[in-house]
RNA sequence: GCCGGAGUGGCGGAAUUGGUAGACGCGCACGACUCAAAAUCGUGUAUCGCAAGGUGUGAGGGUUCGAGUCCCUCCUCCGGCACCA
């Protein structure tokens, strides 16, 4: 027989199986279920490296497996081909990225060949092709028209030298990947997709997938949502200003509608007057009447504030036309003006049919705010914009409580008719102990109050100190992530000077500033400062001098330690105190272990009925240590409680304790009772030993405090709070946040930035038009294909090279087929593989990105194998992407991958990643030429478990390992005998089968394949019959496809083996006749004993004890425990 | 700081999910073949001990007849997030 040569074998079945097509994949297949075995498609770098080798070769076992099992597998690949290193090449070397791309492609494509993997190759996909990209363009478009894309100023990261901007990916330690200088913040137009709107069915539609938990809580933290309340702060301007505001209520409505009295009690709170005259006639209303009434009502000046609601909006403009001076600011919610509006849920038609003036509204109002409810019944997206270009004002779109502004506490509508900082916070329950606001240089306050509009209607600034504050936003957005990092420990802010908040719950005034430890996109990009409860508001609070106010006691539980918390126990309420003792003339403190529960801290004791706590720390003192001269200094801020277990008193105790600082007049001391001496050890101790010393948190607190404390955040009971004093943390949370705020959950997820100023990317199929704004290009005229452009540097200015291209820009409108302009930026390459799979169900479609009957045939993909860099970026966006697809009804499905598993990582031999820095980078085409690609793949399948977080190193002694086998394997070929053969056991072949299937199931190739070597093993010794060996090569078919191919046809097959079908065991055949099992004694393995098979308990068991009998001998044998063909323990009296 | 995951021979890793710890492979040692080497084959290989017998899965404690596996405390390493209110 010839000598194993791979190279040989593996050129020759390659070439046959491509011949005869051996892994073209049918939509369907007669009697078979379809599989979908999908890995995450490569980016065409030029060359092939392990890594990919592990990605694409070693699942091919499993597609291998399941087609020999009966199914129909989808297993493809495809080049996800669009992105920077192809510019970047370009740039340095002046290439088309095209052409580099291709070339790539193309040698990659030959090498992975070489793997002999079983990739349909006729549905390869690739991103770059128009084919595929036009689809792109059209699934964006869908999007946009669904409202799902959309252009906004968005923060990025820009480099200044490469003047471009940068992903985050691209910024490596606040600095640019290619040219290392410092990147800053910058606001851009960019194109978002709405990812956020999908936050809460990103989380919920988690708990269906049968992904690894790593992955779920991972994506999980990464959209970060949590629950709390938004609460208002009204603003005290100074000078400041009492307006009075008229309130017009709308059709059916009257002025004792909650909302109106609600708006009504806090304006007039803050000192405004309010009015709201009842309009005539809601039922049938008729304009004279209805303007009569509002005109009269009040005497409309500078000092008034105008607000409408719905039908009220129209009354009100009506109102302007007729005045003679102007008023300071209008305030419209749902309103309308088409004399078209006919509401039908109320009957209300035809009657409105008034008309407006709006050169005369204009001239008697200087500020008009439109809001605007998009969940509106009401008023339509077509009356709002004729009300827009009536007034030539943009609506702000809001959500009110209720649709059309109609909920009992319309705190959304409040917040524009008087000047409000809105926070968001997790803790509500803390409000009371708000004693300042900090807000993010990003604040619209801070921003509008550096613009100084002139349409505040403000003599002088807003903020008197507007300078200092304009100098430190200016300082913060030109801080880099960088230095905002390292900024972290000191904080900074500037005090806004001549404005003041109110709290809401306390009704205090508080100071407002501006600091950049908050963060501008989080929340509503403002905070309330809780010094007393919250560790940063602590820190910004003891350097600025704020006021710190406590309002939460802490109540502990003790979980662990003897006198932990017995739940099932009673429990008592106990009042005690808790002294920390100065020393008379040094800087020590006493120091006190409690000896039967080992608590150290400071002197302790319960308070007697009516005693005054202050006695009681001394009587406690001159008790437990001895001294008798204390004298009482203050009282360490409020109570503390705790909840533990009492061994003396056999009971639960809920010990409230006041914490109280003392200092000794001098040394004198009073003799101690013995069986006080015997519990407790005093001694004299330093503040940093009294650090370390302490270990009980209650005692930490006090002893903290008498340094000024630390931040409390913790659970607790309320204190200081009025109504709320005495609640819960967590019911007060919900209290305070019913009366004072409004429930509301955000997110940490931002919305996806899909607009890259660089070429090599799909063109965003977007035209500007001055006169329509941004028109989708339509259907027919897609794909828009990328310009060839001369050189790939972007423009200074920020704009993609793409706007060089002057016969690309200029286009016609879609719409109005004016003069306009194209889009130039390109889109995220995420976005080319958020669909990618759906392509290859149906690669070749020209009508459609995938015909849903195609689709349908795969989706959803079985299973998704991957790297683990991918879990929050393509996981997350592909995700969100199919979940917009599905609501588009363009797929079945709202997740797209049933089952994901990470792949593990190989790492160069020295265990580092590899890389050609450390030049530790395995060439795979030179192993392969070597040792095969059989060895290789094989190999790899061996290192560890393929479906696991972690790294193996490439042991290149290791896979020296994996090429003897197959050459065992080789050789073994020969001694097979043509007869039977009676000594192999058929049980091992039978364990061999299901071992290897399972495992193989499992994806824990490296367990099958040891499975593998022990049959070899055993079969060298035995030897093996044909009909036997043929079993076998099946099952090493799908880990050494060429070999087992090889043999198998050696061996008279004709048809491929990887066409055979998967070998079946004999379940009564997977156990010996006779077994082996341990025989314990007090759970010591003592001996082994062959029983047989069949043997019943008690035989195994009476085996057992004459087996082991002399270490019975004259033992009371309390228990026996028999694990049937496992184990037989005696426990014996020692 | 928060959320995950993992710590088992000289090395990569097994362990029927609470039942004889160290499968399989590498390495190493010895032996066979050879003039010799390589290759190949065989035997051994957690550790202490001549042995009987101990001891052993990051450390300590617990539950159990029995713990690598379950519970508590702690240590180390890796991954993700991080001034997120």
């Amino acid at each position: 027989m010839k000598a194993y040569d791979h190279t040989r074998i593996e050129k020759k079945w390659q070439k046959e199986w491509e011949n005869k097509g051996l892994y073209k994949t049918s939509d369907t297949a007669k009697g078979k279920d379809n599989f979908y075995l999908l890995t995450e498609f490569p980016y065409p770098s030029g060359n092939l490296h392990v890594g990919h080798w592990y990605a694409f070769a070693v699942p091919d076992i499993l597609a291998r497996k399941l087609r020999m099992e009966g199914k129909n597998v989808l297993y493809p690949i495809g080049f996800d081909a669009f992105g920077l290193p192809a510019e970047n090449a370009a740039i340095k070397h002046k290439l088309d990225p095209a052409k580099w791309t291709r070339g790539n492609i193309e040698y990659m494509k030959k090498q992975i060949r070489s793997m002999g993997a079983s990739f349909d190759w006729s549905r390869e996909v690739i991103t770059c092709d128009p084919s595929y990209y036009r689809w792109t363009q059209w699934l964006f478009l869908q999007f946009f028209k669904k409202g799902l894309a959309y252009r906004k100023e968005t923060a990025v990261n820009w480099c200044p030298k490469d003047k471009t901007v940068l992903a985050n990916e691209q910024v490596v330690d606040g600095r640019c990947e290619r040219c290392d200088s410092e990147v800053v913040q910058k606001m851009m137009l960019q194109w978002n997709l709405k990812i956020t709107d999908y936050a809460d069915r990103l989380i919920e539609d988690l708990t269906g997938l049968d992904w690894p938990q790593q992955i779920k809580d991972s994506q999980r933290n990464w959209i970060g949502r949590s629950e709390g309340a938004e609460i208002d702060f009204p603003l005290r301007l100074s000078p400041e200003k009492k307006y009075t505001y008229v309130l017009l209520h709308g059709f059916t409505g009257t002025p004792d509608a909650p909302r109106f009295l609600y708006w009504k009690t806090e304006l007039e709170r803050d000192g405004h007057t309010v009015i709201i005259p009842a309009l005539p006639n809601t039922e049938n209303p008729s304009e004279d009447e209805q303007v009569e009434a509002a005109l009269t009502a009040h005497a409309y000046d500078g000092n008034t504030i105008l607000f409408g609601h719905s039908l009220g909006c129209a009354v009100a403009l009506k109102v302007l036309e007729k005045l003679q001076r102007p008023i300071a600011r209008l305030v419209l919610a749902g309103g309308f003006v088409d004399p078209k509006f006919i509401d039908h849920a109320r009957n209300f038609e035809k009657r409105f049919r008034w008309k407006f003036d709006a050169a005369a509204i204009k001239r008697n109002v200087n500020m008009i705010q439109l809001i605007h409810d998009p969940r509106d019944y009401a008023v339509s997206e077509r009356q709002l914009l004729a009300l827009e270009s009536l007034l030539g004002v943009k609506a702000l779109r809001i959500d009110s409580q209720e649709p059309h502004f109609t909920g009992e506490k319309e705190l959304p509508v409040l917040r524009f008719l008087r000047p409000t900082i809105t926070v968001f916070t997790t803790r509500a329950d803390t409000l009371f102990g708000a004693t300042y606001l900090s807000l993010a240089p990003e604040h619209p306050f801070i921003q509008s109050a550096i613009r100084r509009s002139p349409n505040e209607g403000f003599t002088k600034p807003l903020i008197s100190n507007l300078e200092e504050v304009k100098a430190y936003v200016e300082r913060s957005a030109k801080k880099t992530e960088l230095e905002r990092q390292t900024d972290q420990k000191e904080k900074t802010g500037v005090k806004l000077a001549g404005v003041m908040a109110v709290n809401p719950a306390t009704g205090k005034e508080i100071p407002l500033f501006v600091a950049d430890y908050v963060l501008g996109h989080y929340g509503t990009g403002a905070v309330m400062g809780v010094p007393a409860h919250d560790e940063r508001d602590f820190a910004f609070a003891t350097k600025f001098k704020v006021p710190i106010a406590e309002v939460v006691q802490p109540v502990l539980l003790r979980t662990s330690g003897a006198d932990a918390l017995r739940e099932k126990e009673s429990s008592t309420d106990r009042t005690s105190v808790l002294a920390v003792v100065k020393h008379w003339s040094e800087e020590k403190y006493l120091a006190v272990r409690y000896l039967p529960t080992d608590t150290r801290g400071v002197v302790s004791g319960g308070v007697d009925q009516g005693e005054d706590p202050a006695e009681t720390g001394k009587r406690e003192i001159r008790e437990e240590t001895g001294y008798s001269k204390a004298r009482f200094v203050r009282q360490l801020g409020g109570t503390i409680h705790c909840k533990y277990w009492s061994d003396v008193r056999k009971t639960n105790v809920f010990c409230h304790f006041t914490p109280l600082l003392f200092q000794l007049e001098d040394g004198s001391m009073q003799p101690i009772e013995p069986h006080e001496s015997e519990r407790h050890e005093v001694r004299w101790m330093s503040r940093v030993e009294m650090d370390a010393f302490i270990n009980r948190e209650d005692m930490r607190i006090a002893w903290n405090r008498a340094w000024g404390g630390v931040a409390y955040t913790g659970e607790g009971v309320l204190t200081n709070s009025g109504p709320y004093n005495s609640l819960a943390t967590v019911d007060a949370q919900k209290a305070i946040t019913a009366a004072l705020g409004l429930r509301k959950t955000t997110y940490k997820l931002r919305d996806w930035i899909v607009s890259r100023q660089r070429y090599w990317g799909v063109p965003i199929p977007i035209v500007h038009c001055p006169r329509c704004g941004s028109v989708p290009v339509s259907d027919k005229d897609l794909p828009v294909l990328l310009p060839k452009v001369k050189d790939y540097l972007p423009e200074g200015s920020g704009k993609s090279p793409l706007a060089k291209a002057k016969s690309f820009v200029k286009v016609k409108c879609p719409q109005c087929k004016g003069a306009a302009e194209r889009e130039t930026d390109t889109l995220d390459t995420f976005v080319d593989s958020s669909w990618y799979f759906l392509r290859y169900a149906d690669p070749k479609n020209k009508k459609e990105f995938a015909a849903r009957k195609k689709q349908d045939n795969w989706m959803p993909v079985n299973l998704y194998s991957g790297g683990a860099e991918h879990t929050t970026m393509h996981l997350l966006y592909s995700r969100f992407w199919h979940k917009a697809l599905f609501d588009l009804g363009l797929v079945k499905d709202p997740e797209p991958y049933a089952k994901r598993m990470n792949r593990s990582l190989i790492l160069g031999p020295d265990g580092q990643k590899m890389s050609k820095s450390r030049g530790n980078v395995i060439d795979p085409d030179e192993v392969v030429a070597r040792l095969g690609a059989d060895t290789v793949r094989m190999y790899l399948a061996f290192v560890g478990p393929y479906n696991e977080v972690s790294s193996f190193p490439w042991n290149p002694d290791g896979v020296v390992g994996v090429r003897r086998f197959i050459e065992r394997v080789w050789r073994m070929a020969s001694r097979v005998s043509l007869g039977t053969n009676l000594n192999i056991s058929e049980v091992l072949l039978n364990k061999t089968i299901k071992k290897v299937g399972e495992d193989i199931q499992a994806l824990k190739f490296n367990t099958a394949i040891s499975q593998l070597m022990i049959f070899l093993n055993e079969i060298e010794k035995t030897g093996i019959d044909n009909k036997q060996w043929k079993i076998f090569l099946k099952l090493l078919a799908p880990f050494a496809s060429h070999v087992a191919e090889e043999l198998w046809s050696n061996s008279g097959e004709r048809k491929s083996i990887h066409l055979s079908t998967w070998p079946k065991y004999d379940e009564s055949k997977l156990r010996d006749e006779t077994i082996l099992m341990a025989i314990q004694v007090n759970g010591k393995t003592r001996g082994e004993m062959k029983v047989a098979q069949s043997s019943d308990k008690l035989t195994q068991e009476n085996t057992a004890r004459e087996a082991v009998g002399e270490r019975l001998e004259g033992k009371e044998i309390i228990r026996t425990i028999v694990v049937p063909g496992r184990l037989v323990n005696f426990v014996i009296k020692e």
